[in-house]
DNA sequence: AGACTTGTTCTAGTCCGTATAGAACAGTTA
DNA sequence: TAACTGTTCTATACGGACTAGAACAAGTCT
């Protein structure tokens, strides 16, 4: 598993590393049931703070995709997984507007390029 | 035209300024050409400074939604299409589901790309 | 059982973006 | 000219993000 992180991005750390975390689940670099690193290790990896971690770790809990257990760390729960599916959908139904609007595919994906920038 | 404003929310109000009007242009409540309410009698309607309307309105002309101009005010500008402003508002949508996912930029543009195919 | 690991909780401090406030300035319009 | 409007500048206050260190509690492993 890998999580990587940008210093300069105006997103909060904390949301970066629950984000990684999430994609991650979403596109199946890691499965349900699996670990992730521990806390201590994660931030020493990513020159972070322990708190920064376990914020990110904790945001996913909430989100009913992570248990944590003292001892045991952090483990994606069994049954997390779609997410992108309904994404993927989405791009469909603005992609059907877009070609509504006559928008080539360079225009739609110059509007989503800026919108992420 | 109507700016609603949440002091609780934790959105920034100057994001929530600017996406109010967004929104208006989208839903075809601003008409192109219409002049937005000035940034003094805004901020004193939403009882909010004059610097975070005004930064609002500077977000929205670096979208090339609106024309700012001193003495004249705030003007949506001719082509700010409607139908494009409500395709961005999706798109914005989108890409904000994304970086709640993970995703990075090539990988959205991808996911637009094989759609549009 | 005992040692170790891992998340939990607490306090405390720094840094930066947001928002506020006031003032002076420069085009636009009537 | 006079009033209006965005632009720019300085300054202040507040809160969230991040860091830091420590003690604590539940689980794991030998």
């Amino acid at each position: 598993m890998l999580v990587r992180i940008d210093p300069d991005s105006p997103a909060p750390l904390h949301a970066q590393i629950s984000a990684a975390v999430r994609r991650g689940i979403a596109v199946g670099e890691i499965a349900p049931g699996e670990r992730l690193p521990g806390a201590r290790d994660l931030a020493a990896a990513l020159g972070v703070n322990l708190h920064t971690v376990l914020r990110g770790y904790q945001e996913l809990r909430a989100e009913g995709l992570v248990e944590l257990r003292r001892g045991r760390g952090a483990q994606v729960r069994p049954d997390a997984a779609p997410a992108v599916a309904a994404l993927r959908q989405a791009v469909h139904a603005l992609v059907d507007e877009a070609r509504r609007l006559g928008l080539s595919t360079a225009e739609v994906t110059e509007m989503v390029r800026e919108a992420m920038a």
